[in-house]
DNA sequence: GTCTATAATTCGATAGAC
DNA sequence: GTCTATCGAATTATAGAC
């Protein structure tokens, strides 16, 4: 521990527990159904130091709700490959992290996290995409048909949770849906 | 108006309009923040007779969120064209018609909602998939695969209102998708 | 830092007059 | 059929004691 970093506060501890907590409820309940009592109930502490620490419900839900997406630099990848390292590196992201689960459940009645899933997919997906090249002016389209196909999985597996959606495995999902990202990043409509 | 027919009620055209102003409610704020008094206010009605008709909340949702994806016979279509029709088709049934946003919205929060998307895209469509005769086994998983797709077109362009996906025409979003789709309904993975 | 008490709203649902 | 009045419950947020 460096003397620039930080001392480590006592309160650091809550204030992970109640994030952790929150992203719990966020991702199970959606954001109006999930209570400020609820989740201080599932911290083990009192519902008034998620006030203090966040100051609102909106607070809480923007500090639980930072995503990263993490994508790997496509530069490095081999182009005929690309379809299958996104599909793969989406579903590893996902599966265990609850904070897009509570991204999407939230998004339908919170502006805000509608809002934050506009930038994730609209500036680090269309970020990624850019990074190898295709012609500019097509980027954003791309990056977009990517989120209709990734976000639509998401959609399907871990909140509608259709019965053969959620049967199929990660290996088979890359298998079926690669293909379709390998199109929108690298193909042309129709063809 | 035969005989056979029930008399039109008085009241027929207040349940009419109760049910268009729970669409329009629902499919914009979602099914926690959609109240019965701001229904009732929309419709020009007193709270308590959306009670009388519907019963409860839930009873309104349940009658408001009704749909069918009205697909047409696939045993009819040119098998090369499938993708493109039915990418087509659902986007002519459901621009215009707020039922479905209701009901993705809803599904965030409310259990019926999310069961009552499952059996539209489990059955309608697993339905329609079968009707033009691929091998049984696989009839069930290349209909969730399609809905991964579609749904995944609805949720961005309608919910989360994506600015690319929105800005697209229909004809580009068929252009697109149709040989996704054709591949999920005909094709094998990783071909 | 932690907790009690409560203010201030808002909602679904009910009872009952007319 | 329609409306008024209200109950009971739940919520976010605040004030303040310790």
């Amino acid at each position: 521990m460096t003397a620039a970093a930080p001392r480590a506060r006592r309160s650091d501890a809550t204030r992970a527990a109640i994030l952790r907590a929150a992203r719990e409820r966020f991702a199970a309940d959606g954001y109006d159904r999930a209570t400020i009592r609820a989740i201080a109930a599932d911290a083990r502490i009192d519902p008034s130091m998620v006030m203090r620490y966040y100051g609102s419900k909106e607070g809480l839900f923007a500090a639980a709700a930072e995503f990263d997406l993490r994508l790997p630099d496509l530069a490095d990848v081999s182009p005929e490959r690309l379809g299958e390292i996104l599909v793969r590196h989406f579903l590893d992201r996902w599966e265990g992290d609850e904070t897009l689960a509570a991204l999407l459940r939230a998004a339908s009645t919170n502006p805000g996290a509608a809002e934050r899933i506009r930038d994730i997919f609209a500036s680090q997906l269309t970020d990624a995409v850019a990074r190898f090249g295709t012609d500019p002016a097509s980027t954003a389209r791309r990056a977009g048909l990517v989120a209709t196909q990734t976000l639509g999985l998401a959609f399907t597996r871990y909140i509608v949770r259709l019965p053969p959606v959620v049967d199929m495995t990660p290996d088979e999902l890359v298998a079926w849906l690669a293909p379709t990202l390998q199109r929108y990043l690298t193909g042309r409509p129709r063809e």
